[in-house]
RNA sequence: GGUGAUGUAGCUCAGAUGGUUAGAGCGGCGGACUCAUAACCCGCAGGUCGGUGGUUCAAUUCCACCCAUCACCA
């Protein structure tokens, strides 16, 4: 089976060290661990590593209204993520820090590697500044109203209500977030890194990672737009490393963050003579290399990081593993709900080897979603985890311990039906390693399924009463719990602690995947203690009870009829509108851009009638427009408006028009 | 608006290169058992596989369009 011992490197994202981590974040650090542990369980030799990542504005201001040094807001963090993973039985061989001495160094050497091939070029930029604070201010620390659909409070990179994209500059009466003061603007020279340049290489290492389909079609959405060079500076103050060779810039935190992937690795390495960095870092070595992260960082780690491994000549990542995100009870998560909660939470009120089981149960390789709904949550730990698998050694262990003082048979019952569970190995074995966690669970729930149907059709308890009888209840108990031992070995990724306390139950030292294959016979075992209590209602209500905030005004409700009176119909500025330009849109297969004439001004708008109309067609037609639609920010431009049309799409949509004698301008009512 | 994903029993999800009665677990209902952490075992219920149209001898599975939800648009 596991013919070659592979060498193999994993990372999970690293979590950024200004808050404390939540059942979303454990998607992604439960679906490695799983994976790390499958792969130790099968002898190779597999590292986890990770750190805390530190650097950046929001950890600098975060410390400074705290009034504490970013060095000891991080280190108070990754000391609290640290205990998190540690009891959510999340095993990394190291867990470290971007601020770390290894990290800037590694940093700095790829920098320069990258700046002797040219790579790294200075350009001038404009940027908002505050004054008061004396600092630049990334765009989210600028808010004001938006310049093209006028909603207030907006960041200063793009509206959340027409999503249309600007500059901090563009916004009007823009306020620094930092100190409330207005923002100046100001040039700053820039380091940017000629990304550019790498779109074959990144292609052919896309090719060459087998990455999901999913992810495959978001990097050619971006390879169609065009790759553009990468701003990695920024000026002081920062919290992060300074750009060598100068006095006051720094490192993007984007681009030290996945060092410390090979820093911490760095770091192990110091510690393990088994380890040697370059066999993982630099070309030409026959090891692995895996990053599991979350769907919304692969941009970073698939076109960045690649490339930045890929100019300063070290090696690039085998695959990058991207998962999705995480609802519960169907939705995003929300604090007032309850629904927002932290690992540390969670601990408190429940054993982390439910929720390893939970997520294992529901997770596959592809960047879907996962639905933590509680109710399902409770019967599916419960039924699958109590009901089905543990009580397999439950109902044996009883008489073994009672009848035969807790020997096991020499020999099986039904040898069969053990093979057909050791043949299962390498399927569920091969899910594991395509991720198809939610496949593994359930190959492993039919075969514990099959395990109590012989129970039950072999009634030990029944036998037990004839005297005869009695090696016939020690042969068929020392299989129920040979069939419950190799399922529980397969599930050992998954339940670290269950798997180890049942071990402990069977007397056995330690396990490897290829033990489920083979029977444990005539072994003296343990007496049987619970090795996993249900999951408690109670327990999960308080959980959310305790995830509550108690916001100070609740949300309006909505009004249940969908009637709406007079004044809301007034509220939509209906006008009429003549055509004055009607254009295709290039690229657009519906769309016609439509330059309309209200009387007092002219507005764009586009429309999916394209199907429908010819354009010279349209041109001094009359059409009822919505005026005070919110613009809109489209790939082609913005639409200022809604021009009122009938039918269901394609080319049977048919506009509205005023009878004769309208004219541009006039209201609607 | 573009791109991608998703939409299958009350719930969580499988599945079908198109072909007789579409599956599992949970929940519900009925029965059986009493070894087991009220677990397990047997049986039943029930879904026009998001909608419309098309291709086909045949579509839930292919195609087109539509609707809904989610994500991304650096």
């Amino acid at each position: 089976m596991s013919a070659d011992r592979r060498k193999i490197l994993v990372t999970s994202a690293l979590p950024y060290a200004n808050g404390s981590l939540h059942m979303g974040h454990l998607v992604e650090y439960l679906q490695t661990d799983i994976w790390v542990r499958f792969q130790k369980l099968r002898g190779h030799d597999c590292i986890y590593v990770c750190a805390s990542d530190t650097h950046g504005t929001p950890i600098m201001i975060k410390a400074n209204e705290l009034g504490e040094s970013p060095e000891s807001l991080v280190e108070r963090v990754s000391a609290e993520f640290a205990r998190d993973f540690a009891d959510f039985g999340v095993d990394f061989d190291n867990f470290y820090t971007t601020h770390s001495p290894e990290n800037e160094q590694l940093t700095v050497e790829l920098y320069e590697a990258l700046r002797e091939k040219g790579d790294i070029y200075t350009k001038s930029i404009e940027q908002a500044y505050d004054e008061k604070k004396g600092m630049f201010l990334p765009d989210r620390y600028v808010r004001g109203t938006c310049p093209v659909c006028g909603a207030e409070d907006q960041y200063g990179d793009a509206c959340e209500n027409c999503h249309s994209t600007y500059t901090p500059a563009d916004l009007i009466d823009p306020v620094s977030v930092v100190s409330g003061t207005t923002p100046v603007t100001r040039e700053s020279e820039h380091y940017f890194f000629r990304l550019s340049d790498y779109e074959d290489r990144l292609k052919a290492w896309m090719a060459s990672a087998k990455l999901d389909r999913a992810v495959v079609a978001k990097l050619d959405e971006w390879f169609e737009a065009g790759l553009q060079d990468w701003d990695i500076s920024r000026d002081a103050p920062y919290f992060g490393f300074r750009i060598p060779g100068t006095d006051d810039k720094y490192f993007y935190v984007w681009l030290d963050a996945p060092v410390g992937y090979p820093a911490s690795f760095m770091n192990l390495c110091a510690r393990r003579d088994d380890l040697d960095f370059d066999e993982y870092w630099k070309p030409g070595h026959d090891t692995e290399v895996y990053h599991f992260i979350g769907k919304d960082i692969m941009y970073f780690h698939t076109l960045f990081w690649p490339a930045v491994l890929e100019g300063a000549g070290w090696r690039t990542p085998t695959s990058v593993f991207a998962h999705g995100f995480l609802t519960v009870n169907g939705q995003k998560m929300s604090k007032s709900r309850g629904t927002f909660i932290t690992a540390r939470t969670y601990l408190d009120n429940l054993d982390p080897n439910y929720l390893r089981y939970y997520y294992a149960a529901k997770l596959g390789p592809t960047i879907e979603d996962i639905d933590l709904n509680l109710e399902d949550f409770v019967a599916r730990v419960n039924s699958d985890l109590v009901g089905k698998l543990v009580n397999i050694a439950s109902r044996c262990a009883g008489f073994i311990g009672k009848r035969f003082d807790g020997k096991l048979a020499d020999s099986l019952a039904d040898p069969a039906l053990f093979d057909e569970v050791a043949a299962a190995s390498e399927r569920i074995a091969g899910h594991y390693e395509q991720r198809e966690y939610s496949k593994a669970m359930r190959l492993v729930m039919g075969l514990a399924d099959k395990a109590n149907r012989y129970i039950d059709e072999h009634k030990p308890w029944v036998m037990i009463k004839d005297e005869s009888q009695q090696d016939a209840v020690q042969a068929v108990c020392t299989q129920g719990l040979n069939l419950f031992r190799s399922l529980m070995i397969y599930l050992a990724p998954v339940l670290p602690d269950v798997a180890d306390r049942a071990r402990s139950f069977l007397g056995e030292a330690e396990w490897h995947w290829e033990n489920a294959s083979t029977p444990l016979l005539g072994a003296t075992i343990n007496k049987f203690q619970p090795l996993l209590t249900r999951v408690e209602a109670d327990k999960v209500n308080t959980m959310v009870e305790q995830s509550k905030e108690s916001l100070a005004a609740e949300p309006a409700a909505e009004a249940d009829d969908d009637t709406i009176s007079i004044d809301d119909f007034m509220k939509v500025d209906l006008r009429v509108a003549k055509i004055a330009a009607a254009d295709p849109v290039e690229g657009a297969d519906k769309l016609l851009k439509l330059t309309l004439d209200l009387g007092d001004s002219t507005r764009q708008v586009f429309a999916g009638i394209k199907a429908a109309y010819d354009p010279a067609t349209l041109v001094d037609r009359h059409v009822v427009v919505v005026a005070n639609l919110a613009p809109r920010k489209m790939r082609f431009g913005v639409s200022e408006g809604m021009v009122l049309a009938a039918g269901p799409g394609g080319e049977d949509i048919f506009l509205l028009s005023p009878d004769d004698g309208a004219e541009a301008g006039m209201r609607v009512k």
